[in-house]
DNA sequence: CAACAATGATTACAAGTGTAATCCTAATAA
DNA sequence: TTATTAGGATTACACTTGTAATCATTGTTG
């Protein structure tokens, strides 16, 4: 399986978060997402296309044809490809080591309440299954 | 400032291992270190030069003449850059939120008592701090 | 001293990426 | 029905990346 880049994730990100979806929707959503963020970036219709393109060769989204135009879906669950992503940096940064990561990005980036349960409740249930 | 690319970044790596280096030095840190991974990959001494030479383009890294050779140091912390790019896959594919990832992770990766206890340290050290 | 060897600089080159423009064909509107 | 348009397919093109090879210079060795 090959590797997808940056461009090519934003736009599965789109076809993640509704699907089946028309090259379009595809567009509507990822600029409308853009203009939320407060971005200058405006998605070229061409630029989506050619990705969209890039996807389907690399097998990593489907489509069906729907009378003149198609219906595109995803081959991969969001989840495993972040998971196979996070895995990957913690392996060739933190010698496969989460804690690291962890310790760095709480020093820069300020953690809030809703975060620490969710990381009280991963290590609760860690706790229940282990020792 | 720009992107530094993977193959850069192992580069990098062996020159915080230890510097000022010499482009063999790194060479052989790099050998040795892909053999005791038991990989069958051999860097090219040519290949570490582009390597170095684009680093220092990028300004990750500097050099001083030692008579006929280099002596290359590091231009960037080892920490700031994990902790970027940990922050940039964050952003990009949890919404900026560490506990998704941790979650992810936890769930195909065993953790261990040390990945549990950094984080128990970092919430109680958290706790001290706010609320 | 002359040929060689080491080392940094320059050049190479295919594959991947971001970002589109152009081409082609079918649907649509005048 | 004919001109226009909305897609999808194909082509473009500069920049990056991985992976070196070649060039040029200078120190080293016979």
């Amino acid at each position: 399986m090959t590797e997808i880049s940056n461009a090519e994730f934003e736009v599965l990100e789109a076809l993640w978060q509704k699907y089946p979806a028309s090259a379009n929707d595809i567009i509507a959503k990822l600029n409308e997402h853009a203009e939320a963020a407060n971005q200058e970036k405006h998605w070229h219709d061409k630029t989506v296309k050619t990705l969209l393109n890039r996807l389907v060769k690399k097998q990593a989204i489907s489509f069906e044809k729907q009378q003149r135009h198609y219906l595109y879906s995803p081959l991969l669950e969001r989840e495993d490809y972040t998971t196979k992503e996070s895995t990957s940096l913690i392996e060739r940064m933190f010698s496969g080591k989460l804690a690291p990561l962890v310790a760095g990005f709480a020093k820069k980036n300020e953690l809030n309440k809703d975060d620490i349960n969710a990381l009280k409740a991963l290590i609760s249930d860690w706790e229940k299954h282990h020792d």
